[in-house]
DNA sequence: CGGTACCTTGACGAGCATCAAACCCTGTGG
DNA sequence: CCACAGGGTTTGATGCTCGTCAAGGTACCG
C-alpha cells in the first residue's frame, strides 16, 4: 500500500502541486486500496456508494443507460480520476463506472468529505475544482457530439484521449499509447453505431493520420488529426486527491 | 436590491433549504445587484470573469464556440443558476453565457470563494454540490444528442425546459410556461439543424403533444411526451447561493 | 417602405444506421 | 489436438433520418 506521499500520480504535471500538509491530510482519509478485476463494475447507476475512489492504475468507462437499454459513455476513466463525487453531494449516483481492465484504487469513506471541508479550504476547493474538470470534459465531448460529424468526432476522441493517456505517463518511445477500449465503447461515447465507427476507423488508418488496433493508439500525423478535431487544445490542469 | 433573506427563490422547493447562518454568509458575500438587457453577453469563453452571478429573474443561453462558428448549446440559464463558477476554479470561462430576456443577477466578486470555504463547510460543500447538478446536467444532455432520435431530443428537451422553468414558479394556471428561445438555441442545445427542429416541432404540435410557439410552451400530453423523451425525472434537489 | 430577424415549408441528397455475414482471436472441453 | 462457442473486428448492401438548399411568410423597426 502506497503512503500518499509516495503515490506514483504525484510526478505529472498534469496534476496541480500540493503542500506537505494537503498530503497529510490526504493521507489521514485514505481508507485503503482496492483490486479489481478487468470488467467488474465498480458503481453503479442509482446506488448510493459509501465510498469513494481515486484511480491509481487502468481504465474504465463512465456510463449511463436509458430505460431501452441504449448506453451512453460519458467519459474515459483514467489514473488521477476521482470517482463517487457526485453519489456522495448528490442523492445517488447518475451513472456506472465499469473497469476496462484490471484497476488498483485508493479509497476514501465518503465521511471524510465532511472532514476535507472542516479541516481544509484548500482541499475543499479542490474537490469543486475536480467537478467543475469533469463538467468541461463532459462539455467538450457534448460539443463534439452535437456539432461534428462522425470523422471530426472519432478524430477528436482519439486526440483527447491520447494526450489523457500521456500526461499520466502511458506513451511509449514510438508515441504509442494503450487504448484497451471496445469499439463499441468508442461508437457510445461518440453516438455512433459500431459499424460507422469502424468504417471510420479503417478510414484514419488507412489514410495514414492514426492507428487504433490491437489496444494500441498510435497518432501518425498528428496536426490532420486535430485540424481534423478542430482543437488539440491543452488540458486543463487538475487537482489529485 | 434585495436582502438575502427576502431572495424571491428561497420559496421554491426545487432549492435545497438552509440556515440563519447561511443566509447571512451570503449576504455578507454579495457585492450588489445587476441588471442586463435581453441579448447582452454575460460571460465570454476565455475570458477571466472577475465576478460570480446567481440569476435572479431572466433566462440565457450557455455555450460553446468552435473555431469554425459553430455553436453548442450547453445549457439553458434559468433563475437559480450560479454562473462563472467554473471560471473562478479554472483558469478561464469554458463557455460564453448571453442574456435571452432581460436579467437580474445578484453579484458576488470571485475572492468571496476563499472567504467561503474558510468560514462554512457547508457552503463549500455546497459550491461542489452546484458544479455536480451541472455535469449532471450536460451529461443528461450528452446522452440524448448521442443515442435518441430528432423527436426524441426534442421531447426531451422540451419537458426538461417545462420543469425547469416550473420549478421556479413560471408556470400559470393553464400550465403554460414562457420559453423565450429561438429555435435556432433549440437546435445547438440537441445537435440538430433549424430546419429539422421547426418540423420536429410542428409535428408535436399537430399531434397534440406539446406546442412551444410564441415564446410559451405547453405540454397537452406530458404522458406521450415523456414516453418520447425516454424519462420524466423529477429534477435533482439543488444548493441556491 | 425597405430591412432584419425569426419561423415555416418543400425538394433533394448525403451521412450514418441497420442488417447480414464472415473473420479473426482465445478459451474450453471432448 | 481439434471442434466449438463467444467476444470483438471487419466488410458490403440497403435505405431512412436528418442536413442542406431554396423560397416565402410574418412581425417588427427605423
Amino acid at each position: 500500500m502506497y503512503m500518499c506521499k509516495n503515490c506514483p500520480l504525484h510526478r505529472f504535471d498534469y496534476f496541480d502541486e500540493f503542500s506537505q500538509e494537503e498530503i497529510e491530510l490526504t493521507q489521514s482519509c485514505k481508507a485503503g486500496e482496492m483490486r479489481i478485476e478487468a470488467g467488474t463494475p465498480l458503481l453503479a447507476q442509482g446506488a448510493k456508494s459509501p465510498q469513494l475512489f481515486t484511480v491509481l492504475k487502468g481504465m474504465g468507462v463512465r456510463y449511463r443507460t436509458l430505460e431501452d437499454g441504449q448506453r451512453q459513455v460519458v467519459n474515459f476513466v483514467f489514473p488521477g480520476d476521482f470517482l463517487g463525487l457526485q453519489a456522495a453531494v448528490m442523492e445517488e449516483m447518475k451513472h456506472s463506472v465499469e473497469a476496462t481492465t484490471d484497476m488498483h484504487l485508493c479509497v476514501f469513506d465518503r465521511k471524510v468529505l465532511w472532514k476535507i471541508y472542516r479541516s481544509s479550504p484548500e482541499r475543499g476547493f479542490d474537490l469543486t475544482w475536480l467537478a467543475a474538470v469533469e463538467e468541461h470534459m463532459v462539455a467538450e465531448a457534448l460539443t463534439s457530439v452535437g456539432q461534428q460529424t462522425a470523422l471530426e468526432r472519432i478524430s477528436w476522441a482519439l486526440l483527447r484521449l491520447y494526450n489523457r493517456a500521456c500526461a499520466v505517463g502511458l506513451a511509449d518511445n514510438a508515441g504509442v499509447v494503450p487504448l484497451p477500449f471496445r469499439q463499441q465503447d468508442l461508437a457510445d461515447a461518440m453516438g455512433l453505431s459500431l459499424v460507422h465507427t469502424n468504417k471510420t476507423l479503417a478510414k484514419l488508418r488507412s489514410d495514414n493520420i492514426a492507428d487504433w488496433s490491437d489496444g494500441r493508439l498510435q497518432l501518425i500525423d498528428r496536426a490532420k488529426l486535430a485540424d481534423l478535431a478542430g482543437t488539440d487544445a491543452d488540458l486543463e490542469k487538475r487537482p489529485l486527491i
